[in-house]
DNA sequence: ATTAGGTTGAGAAAAATTTCACAATAAAGT
DNA sequence: ACTTTATTGTGAAATTTTTCTCAACCTAAT
């Protein structure tokens, strides 16, 4: 089992991979690797020993054998299906992104509580909050994406889980008080924002 | 000068802080904050004490004067000014988000290559990319969020570092090339649900 | 005034993560 | 066949981050 950390970099890798194969490279090293996603030699290549797979001495690393190393590591052989709550720009670019199939997963359905919001000629559908549970259960959903407004985020987050969830991608700027068995993964952009700010020296 | 991790860690401390503010609390404990941002106690009072913000023996931390040293630590005193390239769903997204004021940074432009996002009326100027220099400029903006697609990213970071900025907060999905000087925020949403779905035990 | 209780502050320990250093070794050149 | 060279794989060291522990000490109660 990786890390969390861990997690985050054979992701990256199997962006980068992905990008070095599109541009016809069968064998990748480290060191080449490294400079793609920005993690140094040595760490590649422990994430990949720790995962038992290896390269050769002098050639480095095929490619296609740490794509399907990867992709077994993620159960890639079958599609996600996914959820999003609260479709507000946040949400519909969310939605819309054109990556989710390059990574098996699929968003299903929006639900947000504005009725305006709702039967849109979009790109998926858009349920009211109460078509949650079926929702979920049709498509055997077990991850969502929050993108409410922060006050509505724990309310939102409650529900999901009552319907089953076991996952939810945080970006609503509060921390959500939920029970030991789902895990919340936050993104806060306005933080990320300040961070930048911060350390690239702009302040002070 | 606080570490990467560290930045984080504090500018939730802000926002946990405000929100409780806004509650009518005045004095806070290390173990109350810790609740409401996810951290440890312990880890709290190590991240005031290394910025010298004292606490009282028994009662906590004084909930105005720690928010008043953070301010300082990021320079909430001056407003922020920021602009957006790539005005798809996700920068119109971040362009409207509405936490901007509460946290001094004003979004002052968004940047977009299709003639048909441009002059749109819409809550912010959107200009072609050519007009990034003067506005940069004008605006005095050293801080840009980029939300363009994959393919265009390194291309507009070229832009926007050849302009002065000196930090980017990346939302596409690549390592972007940059000079030492600049610094850049990566944030992929793709491998943070991803990584959900790992951590969440949904797969195998 | 004295005592009891609860919280900070910080040094020490532990844990986690990353880098260092280099032996092993496969490939390529001679 | 032999040598050189480049790269992996991995233990050890270093660094970073977090937790543990507890003395110091303020506040409130008696």
């Amino acid at each position: 089992m990786a890390t969390f950390t861990q997690t985050k970099r054979l992701l990256r890798y199997r962006m980068g991979l992905m990008r070095l194969k599109k541009m016809g490279l069968e064998r990748v090293f480290s060191y080449t690797l490294g400079k793609e996603t920005g993690v140094s030699a040595e760490l590649v290549r422990k994430d990949f020993s720790a995962f038992g797979i290896k390269g050769h001495r002098r050639g480095g690393y095929d490619i296609d054998n740490l794509l399907s190393s990867l992709e077994r590591i993620f159960g890639k052989d079958r599609v996600q299906n996914v959820v999003v709550v609260g479709m507000g720009n946040m949400g519909k670019a969310i939605s819309m992104y054109q990556g989710f199939q390059d990574h098996n997963m699929n968003v299903v359905a929006g639900f947000d509580i504005d009725p305006a919001k709702l039967n849109k000629k979009f790109h998926i559908p858009v349920y009211p909050l109460e078509n949650m549970g079926e929702v979920i259960e049709a498509f055997n959903v077990s991850v969502a994406v929050l993108t409410v407004p922060e006050v509505a985020a724990q309310e939102a987050a409650d529900n999901l889980i009552g319907q089953g969830i076991q996952g939810i991608l945080n970006l609503a700027p509060v921390l959500l008080k939920t029970p030991d068995h789902v895990l919340v993964n936050n993104v806060n952009l306005m933080v990320e924002l300040e961070r930048l700010m911060y350390h690239s020296g702009v302040l002070k």
